[in-house]
DNA sequence: TTAGTAACATACTTATGGTAAGTTAGCAAA
DNA sequence: TTTGCTAACTTACCATAAGTATGTTACTAA
């Protein structure tokens, strides 16, 4: 079979029955792996790399700078280096990030009701 | 460097400054590629395989196979197979995966209200 | 008998994630 | 003054997951 995306589409039509891109670029963005935990952990402040690579367990420093990187480039935090000795450098949310808490309190209450029962 | 996980750690206390696991397996449950907008497609009612694969533009048909048995595994969708031929095989919500609607909601107004203005 | 459909399954390639080790700059103790 | 330490990366490499193409089964319609 294989269902390439824009197979079999007549000219005007963009995508079939498409869902809402931007809820599709919003689902892929913070269901990367580790994004949500990251995001949410900067919802509590503002925090330094190595104190977010000790607050998300499991996750490896390099893929913290990864995601980290791919954040920012979405604008949804912001770094800020302090310098001096050894030097700082602090991510926070911007507006667009910090409006993140809606969704992700959500997903919390959800997560809370319906995967605490198994395993 | 090189962080993993349980690196150095007090035998008594189980993770650092471990954030709410169950948020944690929910992130990457439903942030797994497709999950969202599979969900997001059946909050719509029940649907057919190959209803499926048409409203979500972009997914194959294996890894849909591949997603829709996750969820099922999770117990947020049932698959349903009418016989008759060719079989209709009908796949809907749980109550589990029905009430994914607030945080998906949310989500979706987050990613109108940002992820509108660029490109 | 050939063709078509629904819902997969299998095989293979490419992209993403995970692990380990190296880098740079400054400071501090030996 | 060489050794060691820290923060925040970077590079290299291997494993797992996603993507693509093709094959399968059971049935119907032409």
């Amino acid at each position: 079979m294989s269902t390439h995306a824009a197979s079999q589409r007549t000219p005007q039509e963009s995508a079939p029955s498409a869902l809402c891109p931007r809820f599709h670029r919003a689902v892929e963005l913070i269901g990367r792996r580790w994004t949500g935990a990251i995001v949410r952990v900067l919802l509590g402040g503002p925090r330094r790399f190595n104190e977010l690579l000790a607050a998300v367990p499991g996750i490896s420093d390099r893929l913290l700078t990864e995601r980290l990187r791919e954040l920012e480039h979405e604008e949804l935090i912001v770094r800020r280096v302090e310098p001096g000795s050894p030097v700082k450098v602090i991510y926070e949310l911007t507006s667009a990030g910090a409006e993140l808490q809606e969704s992700l309190d959500a997903l919390g209450r959800w997560a809370e009701r319906w995967l605490g029962l198994k395993a």
